[in-house]
DNA sequence: CAGGTCTCCTGCTAGC
DNA sequence: TGCTAGCAGGAGACCT
């Protein structure tokens, strides 16, 4: 499941093989990829479009062309792959973007979750990334912004954590990390954190993804950055997946429980719900 | 507005 | 060995 690190590490990779290259065609196999947009009116503008750039917001992918934006979101197992144009499509390719009549970039989603849009360059604030909130690097991600987005959230940490719209970039994966290290209980509502528990949030939401990014993302279930391609930071994770295992601090058994409807991890012993936080 | 539940989709796996 | 129910989950729709 990409998260923040895994979408970061596959705009690098892109971008060393499409910057300033051109669509010549675009093929569209799975129309839902484009949800309720026009499908003919896409393929007639995208093509001829140059690749300048490749960005990232959030999970989402944004290919700069001449004058639109492609907006990719993989979700769960969305993945690009790049073949000779002549090689054949197979199964779970959904998008074929054919390079400079050489190429083709290929959109593989097994379970068909992955979205795109294109947007024109000024109409941005109308496209999905409108509603995002801040990058885990930005300046004006702090204790007091993160006090005025939680001050209403009665939910447990573990599901805000996850929302888009305060923080971007976070998954299941990433936010069961980012708590084991700020020895957060993923139950904990988010409304009744201290300021010291949300700083240190902060500051492993800012390590844990600069740690993933540096290995190259976690290769975990089906997720590799491009066909071949594999990070190592599955060797990294404390919590995740571990239930039943030695916690690497202090050697209680892992727990696994669901919240919010997603599978979450934490150790009972570092993770006590009544301490007031601190930090691995 | 906050939050709970359902939906999308397919492959894998536990259990019989 | 072969079948099936259940699980995995990001984010939006829909309802209370």
């Amino acid at each position: 499941m990409p998260e923040l690190p895994e979408v970061e590490t596959v705009r690098r990779a892109l971008l060393l093989k499409l910057k300033g290259r051109k669509i010549k065609d675009l093929t569209v196999l799975h129309n839902n990829v484009f949800q309720d947009q026009d499908v003919e009116k896409i393929k007639k503008q995208i093509k001829g479009q140059s690749i300048i750039d490749i960005l990232r917001r959030g999970k989402w992918l944004e290919f700069v062309l001449d004058d639109y934006y492609l907006l990719s979101h993989l979700r769960m197992e969305g993945k690009y792959i790049y073949r000779k144009l002549d090689e054949k499509v197979e199964k779970h390719q959904l998008v074929l973007f054919n390079i400079d009549d050489e190429f083709s970039l290929r959109y593989r989603d097994v379970r068909k979750f992955g979205k795109m849009y294109l947007v024109k360059k000024n109409e941005l604030d109308k496209s999905p990334l409108a509603k995002l909130g801040l990058e885990p690097w930005d300046e004006n991600l702090n204790i007091s912004y993160l006090k005025d987005k939680y001050k209403n959230k009665s939910l447990p940490i573990k599901t805000v954590l996850l929302d888009q719209e305060i923080v971007v970039g976070i998954g299941n994966i990433y936010a069961d990390e980012i708590l084991f290290l700020s020895k957060i209980n993923p139950y904990k509502k988010a409304k009744e954190l201290s300021d010291e528990e949300l700083l240190h949030i902060i500051d492993n939401t800012r390590k844990v993804l600069d740690k993933a990014i540096e290995d190259g993302g976690t290769t975990i279930r089906s997720y590799t950055s491009e066909e071949g391609v594999t990070g190592n930071n599955q060797n990294n994770l404390y919590v995740h997946q571990r239930q039943g295992e030695d916690c690497l601090i202090c050697k209680a058994k892992i727990i696994k429980d669901r919240i919010g409807g997603r599978g979450t991890y934490y150790c009972p012993k570092c993770q006590k719900l009544n301490d007031s936080g601190g930090n691995i």
